[in-house]
DNA sequence: CCTGTTTCTGACCGTCTGGTCAAACAATTC
DNA sequence: GAATTGTTTGACCAGACGGTCAGAAACAGG
């Protein structure tokens, strides 16, 4: 038991090669449409030893969506109560857009999965997500509430924010098609429209400065 | 060539009965993860009687994109350049809303084949949908011009609207997993939140009558 | 060098999948 | 009721796919 040293440095290549390689498929193809010839090819190894570091397909897989998770809560965990409310919300909001740009197969990668009915994914989402969209409504209400936000369902402006931002991402080849850009040019526009946008949005009422909001039904 | 009659009252049937279930399949699974098998199977048909009425699983596909097209767009081509713009544009986002709500197998399968890079759907994107949407940015942009709508790039506002309503049919796995509705209770907040959300967002600076829009570089 | 361990591979297997085909069955027409 | 046309099926096929396995290389340490 002396020296564990879980990974020699052959391991540590291979792996990250053959999850990089299986983030481009499964992206790509979905689950059902990648295939372990395929990432095995992209990888740069063969099949049975592609086997030889993940016993399955599925394992790949799932491994993936397990280190992503953190990535992907990360920009909403960063909501800061202590910030200004409608600075922290386009902040988040240009961070997620900045997270399509820069790492679209991820984002991807979950479209497809949920797309599909999130089959390998529905306790994640029922847990840590569903807690950390219940903190985070819960402090955007409380701004609401002190008159530093415009009134609306805070789970819904969360889901718009995830809606507007991955879209670049999840749809990438319907944006090029219609704007037809020049690299990723098109996301500098995007970047000001949701600053603007979601500025905009947030801002509350003139004259309705510390009132709990008119439509606040729950 | 006395009395076409291309279609029998089997045919017809049958047909329509493929495409149901083919819909139904090919939005939960993609074109990948969808299988002859299972789609004959909730059809009532055997394989092959199937494919005595469709040539290929491709073909079968193809013609659900082509019947379901004009559906698609059609919310987007009744946007009326007489009407009042704020009112137009959010009825434009209750309509697409309400698509999501009846027909979230259509939008699904939209999504899955524009996630996996619109492989067979790119040419009516650049084509028929493109030039949709740059005749309504253009007239969105006109209102802008007329200070009538604040000002943001049109065709990300469409994107915004695009994105924000068929979230709720695309991830539906996931909003259904963070509200934990009952039946399709949440699309009537979803109703409120996008109306009170877009009619926010679309409305001009109070002192900025009519005037070109401070960011309109293009 | 030898030895034990890690890494890698070719050959192989069972299953699933899209698709074919000849023939049976049903419907319609004369 | 015979002939024609339209519909359905069981049996089958070739290829792709996920996965296995015995053993060959490559690599270590002594």
């Amino acid at each position: 038991m002396t020296k564990p040293r879980r990974q020699t440095r052959i391991q540590q290549r291979n792996r990250r090669a053959i999850l990089d390689a299986a983030l481009a498929e499964f992206s790509n193809a979905g689950f059902a449409g990648a295939t372990l010839d395929a990432i095995a090819l992209a990888a740069g190894l063969s099949k049975p030893n592609l086997l030889y570091y993940f016993p399955s397909k599925e394992a790949i897989y799932l491994d993936l969506l397990s280190a992503l998770m953190s990535m992907w809560l990360d920009p909403l965990l960063a909501l800061d109560a202590d910030g200004e409310p409608i600075e922290e919300i386009v902040a988040y909001a240009l961070r997620k857009l900045r997270m399509s740009r820069d790492f679209p197969r991820e984002s991807r990668l979950f479209a497809n999965e949920i797309v599909s009915g999130a089959p390998r994914f529905a306790a994640r989402i029922e847990g840590e997500l569903k807690n950390l969209v219940d903190d985070k409504a819960a402090l955007i209400a409380q701004w609401q509430d002190q008159g530093l936000l415009a009134a609306m369902e805070p789970r819904h402006l969360i889901f718009s924010i995830w809606a507007v931002t991955q879209h670049y991402a999840d749809f990438d080849a319907q944006v090029r098609g219609i704007l037809a850009p020049h690299g990723n040019a098109h996301f500098d526009e995007a970047e000001r429209f949701v600053e603007t946008f979601y500025r905009h949005a947030l801002a509350p009422e003139a004259g309705a400065p510390a009132m709990p909001a008119p439509a606040a039904r729950n």
